[in-house]
DNA sequence: TATTGTTATACTCTATAACTATA
DNA sequence: TATAGTTATAGAGTATAACAATA
């Protein structure tokens, strides 16, 4: 692997071999994906399906295209995803009675504890993840990713 | 045999809105790329052909494949990612004197200055992402991201 | 007219296999 | 036999447009 070991820097926008923010923030993305898919696989669930998941565990969605909205994906795509969930008997989508062209979606009690079953595995995975991390670490490292993401919600 | 630290079983397990670490760092970095593409695109990069360019500026390749390998890229699709940096003259790829089947991969100096331009756009923006942090905070999570790359990196 | 869910289609990105020329 | 570069192809993932039912 490369080994360049440079000084601290002075000015870091001279320097070609600063690794930008976003190069960062992919690999790690990719890496820690790469880490839990295996993990998901292995309780059935796609990395999209937990994702849902993890959202209606919350509470459920007025709307399919309020849950797509909130997880970051395209309505039809939605579809055939939570056809294959609710097939599986994880979700539940009933009409909302008030708006008969809406569907309510809903997290089932064996969707609750897939999620929980999954979503242990993926902590474990993180806490190994961090084991280098102090907890004050941690706890900083989280509050700037939270503020990140926060930051371009207005 | 690796062991996974169990017995520390904390109270955020419990919560089924605390955010996953994966999904905050994929959040992020989508919109990072989300937010980097447009100037990439006004300069006639690609995020790929950045990041070769990236690559290539801290030193040429001694082969493709090892610029693949560097980049986390497929091999095959550096090919043509390549054939067009070189068109371009961004980039030159000559034959390796020692190895007839490879060619070193070189950056040109027009592509170093395409290079830059495009970098200080996007140091930029992160500057304006990062604009809520202190200094210290920028340099801890800087610091905390590459301890997270290099983590994984053995 | 606008919106929800849906389907079909096209497009992009990625992975795999196979070929050539060298070693 | 193995490797670097290349090509072609198949597959997954994604985006876009259009439709029926309802508001």
């Amino acid at each position: 692997m490369r080994t360049i070991s440079q000084p601290e820097a002075v000015t870091i926008d001279t320097r070609d071999d600063q690794e930008d923010l976003g190069a960062l923030f992919a690999q790690i993305t990719r890496r820690v994906i790469d880490a839990e898919r295996p993990l998901l696989h292995a309780r059935g669930l796609s990395m999209w399906e937990y994702i849902a998941l993890s959202r209606l565990a919350i509470g459920s969605a007025p709307t399919q295209q309020a849950l797509a909205e909130q997880m970051g994906y395209d309505k039809t795509r939605l579809i055939d995803l939570l056809d294959k969930l609710a097939v599986a008997g994880l979700v539940q989508r009933r009409p909302d009675p008030q708006d008969r062209r809406a569907r309510i979606v809903a997290i089932t009690p064996s969707g609750r504890a897939r999620h929980r079953a999954v979503r242990n595995d993926i902590r474990a995975l993180e806490r190994e993840l961090l084991a280098g991390f102090s907890d004050d670490e941690q706890r900083a490292l989280r509050a700037a990713l939270t503020r990140l993401v926060q930051a371009h919600d207005s």
